[in-house]
RNA sequence: GCUUCUGUAGCUCAAUUGGAUAGAGCAUCAGAUUGCGGAUCUGAAGGUUACAGGUUCAAAUCCUGUCAGAAGCACCA
């Protein structure tokens, strides 16, 4: 909006770029431009004077005379703009568009082992990944799918198989299978510490059910889809479900031979002949996006098994459509998870497509200890194209408290610990199940103390809004501490706020269409038009705030930072809560434009509520 | 041992990616309100950005060193 303008008068002045444009935090100025102090920099010149001459500069080119004033301060070029020239563009305030709508941009996050309950640790992953898809199709990119990989195969889910088939466990007790996995998944687990013999059987357990041809492995196709849709429930009561593809493991295998056979022959993998690796197909010479050398790795052992990396390399391939061979998958949303789901088998009579197209920009949301395996992945395909950019989205862990610790059960004696990992294999895990039923129960009895008329769905969605947002609105490398005393604030920078906000905007929203009904059928605007000439201190910030909204959007796309999105909202709805506070707006002289600030106010909430899933209600 | 990341108010986190006076929320304190040591509102206090140097108009941010913490470096999955 405003950045647009400046873009638009300055974009010949020799050393300016548009990131020379900024929001002042304090009163310096509407915005302002740094570009003076590189320009003197480079002619080593004074920037004051470098200052004026941009100064001058605007002024001569600004013939619609948006511009009140310019302060040049410390060097910095600020911009005061004329009041008619803000409140013309707040009735035509359009929400920022990117310039790559036609990219195709492919987003995975989650990967599950369905041995278990989604636990926190993943679910910030799935409220990152969920939320970047939602984004991406906000800004106007027209490709963007959601991709989910499905380990159904591999030690972990085999274990939980040799628990329920040779020791009897019992699966088929009533309630959500994967909590029942995860409880014999926990049992076997401590056994397989304390016996040694166990993991000889186990052995030989796992070749009968990697046998596609074994009972063994049917079964086990048949336990981990059950499971998975157990998780898959849990994520859509996070109201997470936007997932438009899944590659299963099991169907990766066929490919494995003939795609690794294609790398060998291309020299991108090397058989070592001595060393510490002698006997081993390695990946070498590889380089990161810094241009340091990369550690070889390991893809195929010497006894010819591939490591777990190898599967993984063979999945990005056949997505990225970078191999001859490409996946077959089952279209249709009746399987219950998603639209595309590979599938091995060629049933005539099932729905069996190929996909056609592949992302120009692939995405991965993935913990920050999987960075170095992704490097290498990322290295590899980087030698074969340069037309796939591959953006890894890390985080860092999510750790339980010692209050939580305790909870569990946990004996922590003299521990000087403050936060502890999770272990499936322990027990020690908090699953996103647990965490949405203990809080539902804590906003109910809130609502119940303050005598709020809420209903047990509500509950639910609101405790869900919260504890999403909780964990968007940290930064990626900071390690989220669970705390139930901090995940169910409602105070501050919490969802709870955000939505209060966005109801009492609408409360006086719904107020003025009712008084004035007849204006939404007559215009397209819901607002009176009137001729204000001036704007108010307090209108004008909460103008320039909403403004603001566009940079951030545009910042994100280049930093896929959703962090940045938290601390904007939180921020903008501060400036309302304050405006709310001081002004009156129903009946008041000023009552047309204050509305129409509403009405851009909420619409951006709107946004960025849809951009974080979360759903949002008019009263509370 | 090598690599990477992190270190900001008592606590939990921000800081437009090198910008102006380092900001919020809890907690604390002082007022206001009232059947409360509770709830709400207003305000205040709280900082040598781990430490020591360096780079420049400008450093929490970049470079070097030291200290502390986390993760990764498997013929594990």
């Amino acid at each position: 909006m405003l950045n647009e303008y400046i873009v638009s008068l300055l974009k010949d002045f020799v050393g300016f770029s548009e990131e020379d444009i900024s929001i002042p935090k304090k009163n310096f100025g509407d915005i302002s431009i740094s570009t003076a102090f590189k320009v003197a920099k480079i002619n080593h010149t004074n920037p004051l004077v470098i200052a004026e001459n941009i100064k001058e500069y605007i002024l001569s080119k600004d013939n619609v005379h948006a511009i009140k004033e310019i302060k040049i301060v410390n060097g910095f070029t600020n911009i005061f703009f004329d009041d008619r020239f803000l409140i013309d563009k707040l009735y035509k305030f359009t929400h920022y568009i990117t310039d790559k709508r036609g990219n195709t941009v492919w987003i995975e996050h989650t990967s599950i082992n369905p041995n278990k309950p989604l636990h926190v640790g993943q679910l910030r992953n799935s409220c990152i990944g969920d939320s970047l898809i939602h984004f991406y199709k906000s800004i106007g990119v027209n490709d963007v799918r959601g991709l989910f990989y499905f380990d159904n195969t591999g030690l972990q889910v085999i274990t939980l198989l040799y628990a329920i088939i040779i020791n009897h466990e019992n699966f088929d007790l009533e309630g959500k299978k994967d909590h029942i996995a995860g409880k014999i998944y926990t049992k076997i687990s401590k056994q397989l510490e304390e016996n040694e013999t166990l993991k000889d059987e186990l052995k030989e357990f796992a070749k009968l059910a990697e046998n596609q041809n074994h009972e063994y492995y049917r079964r086990l196709m048949d336990v981990t889809n059950l499971i998975l849709l157990a998780n898959i429930q849990t994520l859509r009561d996070f109201n997470i479900s936007k997932f438009d593809i899944v590659v299963k493991e099991s169907d990766v295998y066929g490919f494995i031979d003939e795609v690794f056979d294609n790398l060998k022959s291309l020299g991108i993998i090397e058989r070592e002949v001595d060393g510490k690796n002698a006997g081993c197909f390695v990946s070498k010479n590889l380089y990161d996006n810094d241009n340091k050398e990369i550690p070889d790795k390991i893809l195929i052992r010497s006894n010819n098994t591939y490591v777990y990396s190898a599967k993984d390399l063979v999945y990005r391939l056949l997505i990225l459509h970078l191999t001859k061979f490409s996946f077959s998958f089952e279209r249709g949303e009746n399987n219950g998870i998603s639209e595309y789901v590979t599938t091995n088998t060629d049933d005539p009579n099932k729905n069996i497509e190929k996909i056609d197209t592949y992302p120009s920009k692939f995405m991965l949301v993935v913990g920050n200890e999987q960075s170095f395996p992704e490097k290498v992945l990322s290295a590899i395909i980087k030698k074969i194209t340069d037309k796939r950019e591959m953006i890894h989205i890390g985080y860092d862990h999510v750790l339980i408290s010692k209050e939580i610790m305790k909870e569990l059960g946990f004996s922590i004696g003299d521990d000087t610990k403050k936060a502890y990992r999770m272990s499936g294999r322990k027990g020690n895990v908090i699953s996103a199940d647990d965490i949405l039923a203990k809080f539902t129960e804590y906003i109910a009895n809130e609502n119940i103390k303050n005598k709020r008329d809420v209903n047990a769905e509500m509950n639910k969605i609101i405790a869900s809004n919260a504890i999403k947002y909780f964990m968007l609105s940290r930064s990626y490398s900071t390690p989220i501490c669970l705390d139930y005393k901090e995940v169910f604030s409602l105070e501050g920078n919490s969802a709870m706020y955000l939505m209060y906000a966005y109801a009492r905007s609408k409360n006086i929203l719904n107020q003025y269409y009712d008084v004035n009904s007849d204006i939404k059928q007559k215009s397209n605007s819901s607002v009176k038009t009137d001729n204000q000439t001036n704007i108010t201190p307090s209108e004008k910030v909460l103008i320039l705030k909403i403004f603001e909204f566009n940079s951030i959007l545009k910042n994100i796309e280049k930093t896929n930072e959703l962090n940045l999105l938290t601390n904007y909202v939180f921020e903008l709805c501060n400036e309302f809560s304050s405006f709310y506070q001081s002004e009156r707006i129903l009946g008041h002289e000023r009552e047309c434009i204050r509305i129409k600030i509403l009405e851009e106010f909420s619409k951006v909430l709107e946004k960025i509520f849809n951009i974080f899933g979360m759903i949002y209600f008019d009263k509370i």
